[in-house]
DNA sequence: AGATCTATATATAACAA
DNA sequence: TTTGTTATATATAGATC
């Protein structure tokens, strides 16, 4: 009858531990949801356990969407202010590469319509124009709805690495010779395409517990693959 | 000295709710990282407060983006079990309209190359191609990290809808004659095309309260404007 | 605005059925 | 495994500083 006053460290037996979650769980939910009423306030509870295949949360479904929605816009604003954290380090590398890789899209395009205009006029290689993969050169990340992850258990201990490897591009497969373009890919391109069994893992829709860029699960890079060399 | 039995209702003297909020959201506060502690679970608390203007998390940025990108993965489970929530409503539309959008972009390709070799064929038009705009055919949307939205404060009340008029799509901008292409579309993309004052809401990255795609703030359709036409 | 006090309400650890 | 009991720890309403 509660004689010990809770040491408060990992309880070790589990079954002790399990009984403790669930009476604590349900005390937790309780307040959340008094503080909510009391004072007419928005609040939102998420906990995982091993006990449980899904997140137990508070309010339901629409209401946590609702805050949560609320919650996400947040860190573009925190971000104009300080700009110190990662999540802005790595949004100012993609809005610095974008720019790139438009410019690099640009090119890539002129050439290629300025190398059909010449192939037409020397009167030659229209066979091959004909034999242009027009399949590559579509937008396969679209089917990314497909193909759920597996259920998402616990959540392994914290590693925060600047997740390079997430960010993938889509490499060029047309036969049209793009050499030259290869050869002025500045580093920052190279360095993140140098990893080609992320696009397997990419397409399938599962990834590890790598941090990632927050608040946006679903774009996971449909921006770069889709962007690229269209 | 709490002689009184709490009523579980708003507590209407402004004073008494604030001073009740502060005790209650400390102990609150309290309770989760015990929670977390004592059973080595992930728990993420969010508060919003006319008092604050940013929430009030637990625990910090850090964990609580790891628990939510936790949390964000659920609906793709989720909707594999239960097809009948909005969600996956939307996602199902999102992934038979990708499908439409594919052979329509293939197709474009297919006469946009037909076309070009045509005129070269007959030696006609060489200087239209020449003016073909080649900004318009590229990647706008990806200046999206810019523009940060107003701050947030106290959210609207839940105003479920279907989001149609987010859904929008670039317009093919070049010069080249696609009045057939126009005529084959679809009744699903004309829907989603009659907005043209989406257009430069999605792109200063602001929006209202309305319901979004869930857990995917960033990707706000680039997905749309990046793929179609590119 | 907070800090402290104190009587009471509430939560819960250990045990039992 | 859950439910109930009970002694004790903890939270907190209302007052005061």
């Amino acid at each position: 009858m509660t004689r010990k006053k809770v040491k408060l460290a990992f309880i070790t037996n589990d079954l002790a531990r399990k009984a403790t979650f669930k009476k604590r769980k349900k005390g937790l939910m309780k307040k959340v949801s008094e503080l909510s009423t009391l004072c007419g306030i928005d609040i939102c509870a998420i906990i995982y356990s091993p006990y449980e295949s899904q997140p137990e949360v508070w309010p339901d479904n629409r209401g946590i969407h609702r805050v949560l929605a609320q919650f996400k816009r947040m860190p573009e604003m925190e971000q104009s202010k300080k700009m110190v954290n990662q999540e802005s380090f790595i949004r100012q590398r993609i809005a610095k590469a974008s720019e790139q890789l438009k410019k690099q899209h640009k090119e890539n395009r002129e050439k290629e319509i300025t190398r059909i205009m010449y192939q037409c006029l020397t009167g030659e290689g229209l066979q091959n124009l004909m034999m242009l993969d027009l399949n590559d050169l579509g937008i396969d990340e679209l089917k990314n709805t497909t193909a759920p992850p597996p259920p998402p258990q616990q959540v392994a201990p914290p590693s925060p690495h600047i997740p390079t490897g997430n960010l993938y591009m889509q490499e060029q497969k047309s036969t049209v010779d793009l050499t030259m373009d290869v050869m002025q890919r500045p580093q920052w391109f190279t360095d993140w395409t140098n990893n080609p069994s992320d696009h397997q893992q990419m397409n399938s829709f599962g990834h590890g517990d790598e941090m990632m860029l927050p608040f946006c699960e679903n774009n996971h890079n449909t921006m770069w693959s889709n962007a690229i060399f269209p």
